[in-house]
DNA sequence: TTTATTTGACGCAAATATACGTCAAATATT
DNA sequence: AATATTTGACGTATATTTGCGTCAAATAAA
């Protein structure tokens, strides 16, 4: 990259697509299901449950934590991984906000 | 990548993901946002519009049309892009679909 | 204490994404 | 006809993502 990144576009839009991009991989959005669904969240059983290495999972469950999305507590040897309500409510507004910015009738092309 | 991609989640949680990864970049955030709000939306407004080359800015914009959320109408030398409302609708259910799977009360760290 | 589990950090290789210059084709303008 | 504009295809360099094996630390089990 030769510019700042972060400089190009607007605060706003930056995150957004941070956002975006944290729930661009199917795994990452499996881990999220699972999370929803799941009594249990142990770090393995998230591995268990999908098509990929432990290290592979972990590494996305490490995405998702860096950008709050879930959050995890130690219990012993083991680690117990869960969905952080502050940042999904945040996500959903967000999500939210970019649905109504595209609710437009302005489809001059057709 | 070792194994066959599409085979390693099920179709619609790569579809989405899919989906996900078109809103990934600020560029291609801004690029619906100004079609979105825009009367005119030829190529090379777009790319006036936004920090970056004009090459650039259209693999942006040839990568929103290959998932389908924008479509582009010839005009002699110009083309004219705009939101294809279809598409557009589609998003929105996926989006919405998203969010009410993770409308949970499952928050079983805190 | 010794051995087994579980986890995350680290490093590496391959695949993708990002950014951009150059070029040729198509159309407009002169 | 000659020149200018607009566009997308192509190639290329760099950055980032993805996937995984290995390892050490921490805890649990024997």
């Amino acid at each position: 990259m030769v510019q700042a990144k972060s400089d190009l576009f607007n605060a706003d839009l930056n995150e957004r697509a941070m956002l975006f991009k944290a729930l661009a991989h199917p795994a990452r959005l499996r881990i999220l299901q699972f999370l929803a669904e799941s009594e249990s969240c142990i770090t393995g059983d998230i591995s268990d449950e999908l098509p990929l290495s432990r290290t592979t999972v972990n590494q996305h469950i490490k995405e998702l934590k860096e950008i709050g999305l879930i959050q995890g507590q130690i219990d012993g040897v083991r680690t117990k991984y869960c969905l952080c309500k502050d940042k999904v409510e945040e996500l959903k507004v967000a999500l939210q906000e970019f649905i109504d910015n595209l609710d437009i009738n302005n489809y001059k092309c057709k």
